[in-house]
DNA sequence: TACCTGACGCCAA
DNA sequence: CTTGGCGCCAGGT
């Protein structure tokens, strides 16, 4: 069984419903949380598996530069920046503002 | 079944 | 300091 691959989509989407609104994260922390520091990729991909499920904010998960680099996977075309900017983010050309401040690392919050 | 692409990240030149 | 290439895993064609 695939069990075990569903399971690391799993823990991505779990560690995404932790991040406390206003604040935001990069895959590449989810990953490193999970054990798979190189697996950032594939928590990209857990996120659009995820897209669906609005208990997920995907929104308030960037790269490691702060930058919506999902934003295009968003149903309009700033909706992730709306998300973003109604919690108190605030972003700039597609660019997470303060990111140093509202960068939440699952690592150390958890 | 094999190849290519993709919401990323880090190292090397 | 900037740009390019490689590695990771999973899914689609």
């Amino acid at each position: 069984m695939e069990t075990d691959k569903q399971d690391f989509f799993k823990r991505v989407h779990q560690v995404a419903k932790l991040i406390p609104e206003g604040r935001v994260t990069n895959y590449g922390a989810i990953a490193k949380y999970l054990g798979a520091a190189k697996s950032a990729r594939i928590v990209g991909y857990a996120m659009n598996a995820s897209h669906g499920d609005i208990s997920i904010p995907a929104h308030r998960v960037v790269n490691r530069i702060g930058m919506l680099s999902g934003k295009h996977h968003f149903d309009g075309t700033n909706l992730m920046q709306q998300l973003l900017e109604s919690e108190g983010v605030h972003v700039k050309d597609n660019q997470v503002q303060n990111f140093d401040e509202i960068y939440w690392d699952p690592t150390k919050e958890l």
